[in-house]
RNA sequence: CGGGGUGUAGCGCAGCCCGGUUAGCGCAUCUGGUUUGGGACCAGAGGGUCGCAGGUUCGAAUCCUGCCACCCCGACCA
């Protein structure tokens, strides 16, 4: 059947490429490492930030803007930070350009060389807390919450469309509070929106946790992350949240005066969520027909697709079809009417199953003779022939069944692939030949950490809120430990 | 940065080893017609600095030298 994509099993890697460019959500673009979001992806990305907004602003959050460019000297600051973060940066040195005198085309004008680099953003946190710097004195001015919808620069080696390109985009939180306590709840309040919209948005199972000092993102206290299993038995982390201390406000002194007079420095959260999130969408669900959507982050709920012999009959089938997709629409849904004459129905069939619609209509004039429509699910691929005037109702739950039935096979992929295992035989086997999440015993030090991932290639995706305190043996030293930590092969 | 590979039409490739006159194939595109309940068919047409520069030769996509770009593996990567 699916002729036009490499086969999943035999190849993933190829698979999730072929199918980001077939399903026409991005391409590789003239610089390398860099992606042209397309508008199909795009649109899912505007599905993602609309929904993601909404929840930033029911937990009081307002979005803001700050610079694109970064002082060099202002990742100094933190020495954990810029030690995590140089090795990645483009840096601007040149203001301006002028003609090659040995030739043509331009060359970089040596005299305008600026006195100070900027680095282009990372992230964001040393600009911002050096504009909260002068946003903030007393606890009256606390807590500032703030997002910031951007793309960042990270100049990584190897790169894969959405999963890790050059350039990215993302949302950025940074919160400054006055007590650890609230920043610390904040930090855990944002780890569960994110965890929310991953399961009742994405329908993607995931795994909240503690990252260990070594996966921590560089300049933080504690990072929590939601984890995911794709269907290649690799983990993708999906979402970071970081409680990030007094560090950033003692590097950029922010200091403010609390209700009892005393001087303390503000302590502060990040947490972020990026166009990643489209490449877990794709690897949690899509199969060899391309891409399955679920319901409530498609940007094309409901195509209707015209069957017809002549013009006369297209008349007929576009009435009925025009009345469905109102009908639809009325009730919420976004719905595509789909009367091109430039491809056959059998072609349109196959192209939306590859861009992972999750319910297609079929009017043909056997179904104006019935009075019937016919409709097929992308999840399952199942047809059935309907009444026409119930449709509305029909479709609006067979949405919601949709978007649950996913949520519930990624949820079994998951669990039928999260293992608890006991010996370093176990682990290793299953590494090489399953994949998957591993429980299992660690002695919290970063040397067998480190010695594990060498050995294995897997690293400790994060530590479960909810792994239960019992009795163990690590898994590489043998040495006692008291929790079950997560281990895969990860993006 | 180390190892390997590839640059030929919008995309994917053949031709190169063994030099030869008009550089070919599939997909896509355009025109006309027949089609339309699962990726249509027939006929015709358009589209090329053969990565760049130099060299050898009567003659170079093909041989030689240099350069550039990209891809894969490794190193690296919250």
């Amino acid at each position: 059947m699916a002729k036009f994509l490499t086969n999943r099993d035999e190849n993933y890697a190829q698979w999730y490429n072929d199918l980001v460019i077939k399903a026409e959500l991005a391409e590789n673009s003239a610089v390398r490492g860099c992606m042209v979001i397309k508008p199909y992806g795009y649109a899912i990305w505007e599905k993602i930030q609309a929904q993601l907004d909404s929840m930033f602003k029911a937990t009081g959050h307002v979005n803001a803007y700050f610079p694109l460019f970064i002082p060099k000297s202002f990742f100094s600051r933190e020495a954990k930070h810029v030690e995590g973060f140089a090795k990645e940066c483009a840096i601007v040195t040149h203001y301006r350009l002028k003609s090659d005198p040995n030739g043509k085309g331009v060359i970089v004008d040596p005299s305008a060389k600026l006195e100070e680099e900027l680095i282009i953003r990372p992230t964001s946190e040393t600009i911002i807390w050096n504009s909260y710097k002068n946003w903030i004195q007393s606890y009256r001015d606390l807590p500032i919450l703030i997002n910031q919808w951007c793309n960042v620069v990270r100049w990584e080696m190897r790169t894969r469309l959405f999963l890790r390109t050059a350039e990215f985009l993302w949302q950025e939180g940074h919160t400054a509070h006055a007590t650890r306590e609230e920043a610390v709840e904040e930090t855990v309040k944002m780890i569960n929106v994110y965890a929310d919209f991953a399961e009742n948005y994405m329908a993607l199972p995931v795994i909240k946790g503690y990252k260990s000092e070594a996966e921590r993102f560089a300049g933080a206290i504690d990072t929590y992350a939601i984890e995911a299993l794709m269907q290649d038995g690799k983990a993708l982390q999906a979402g970071t949240s970081h409680f990030l201390g007094q560090n950033f406000a003692k590097a950029f002194d922010v200091q403010f005066t609390d209700k009892t007079g005393k001087l303390d420095y503000v302590w502060a959260t990040s947490w972020g969520l990026s166009t990643r999130m489209i490449g877990a969408l794709i690897m949690a669900h899509a199969d060899n027909h391309g891409l399955v959507l679920p319901p409530r982050l498609a940007p094309i709920q409901v195509v209707i697709i015209p069957i017809y012999k002549n013009t006369e009959q297209l008349d007929t089938i576009s009435k009925a079809a025009v009345k469905i997709r109102a009908g639809l629409e009325a009730a919420g849904m976004t719905v595509k009417y789909d009367d091109r004459d430039t491809n056959k129905p059998g072609w349109k069939f196959a192209n939306y199953e590859l861009k992972g619609v999750p319910v297609r209509i079929a009017i043909g004039p056997r179904d104006i003779e019935n009075g019937t429509v016919e409709i097929a699910r992308r999840d399952t691929l199942e047809k059935e022939t309907i009444k026409m005037d119930t449709a509305v109702k029909h479709i609006s739950a067979l949405l919601e069944d949709i978007q649950k039935n996913i949520y519930i096979k990624a949820s079994e992929f998951k669990k039928e692939n999260t293992r608890y295992v006991d010996t370093w035989k176990d682990f290793v086997s299953i590494l090489d030949n399953e994949g998957g999440f591993i429980m299992a015993h660690w002695d919290g030090t970063p040397e067998t950490e480190e010695k594990i991932k060498e050995e294995t290639k897997a690293t400790i995706r994060c530590i479960p809120f909810d792994s239960p305190e019992e009795e163990g043996k690590c898994i590489f030293s043998g040495k006692p430990s008291k929790k079950r930590v997560l281990f895969a092969r990860s993006y």
